[in-house]
DNA sequence: GCCAACGTTGGC
DNA sequence: GCCAACGTTGGC
């Protein structure tokens, strides 16, 4: 089985990668994914070992921050069911989740982080999803040589 | 914090 | 099934 690769976004000030870090065994469950395609990217595709970056949106400077593997089979955010949460959905059931999530696992850190910029510069990542204009994904795929070049400017052996 | 671009909802 | 209205995302 070919392993994949991936990019997932998160909000600085909602979930950071030393925020990630923190986490017992650096691992969380990446809750809060209303958006289909990206559930679905995670629900059908995604298997564990999968390769992730961390990329920080809203923040200074946008870059990917570090890699993280996938951990976990895909199972019903628990979210949406709780009434406290922001991402509670009345429309959902337990007998039939509309939103699905993995586990990650942290794996490196970039220091200093791959910026945005330097990617969009770097000749064989200009296919990215993340430099499109617009493009509000939150979870996209990532081909093998992004993955390697993108290693490459981070100074980092993939793992 | 603004707001353009985008995705989803729901009335028809 | 269309599409206007609405809510959200994310670069700036």
């Amino acid at each position: 089985m070919n392993r994949r690769f991936w990019l997932m976004k998160s909000e600085t000030d909602e979930f950071s990668i030393d925020d990630l870090i923190r986490r017992k065994n650096g691992t969380t469950y990446w809750e809060g994914i209303r958006n289909y395609q990206a559930r679905n990217f995670m629900r059908d595709e995604m298997k564990v070992g999968d390769g992730v970056f961390f990329y920080h949106s809203r923040a200074n400077p946008l870059a990917i921050v570090g890699t993280m593997n996938v951990a976990s089979e895909p199972y019903p955010d628990p979210s949406q069911f709780n009434p406290e949460s922001k991402y509670f959905d009345a429309k959902s059931t337990k007998e039939n989740p509309r939103w699905m999530l993995v586990d990650v696992r942290f794996t490196a850190r970039f220091d200093p982080p791959v910026t945005r910029d330097r990617i969009r510069e770097t000749p064989g990542l200009e296919d990215m999803m993340l430099l499109k204009k617009g493009s509000r994904l939150s979870i996209q795929p990532v081909t093998e040589q992004e993955w390697s070049i993108i290693h490459e400017l981070a100074e980092a052996e993939p793992k």
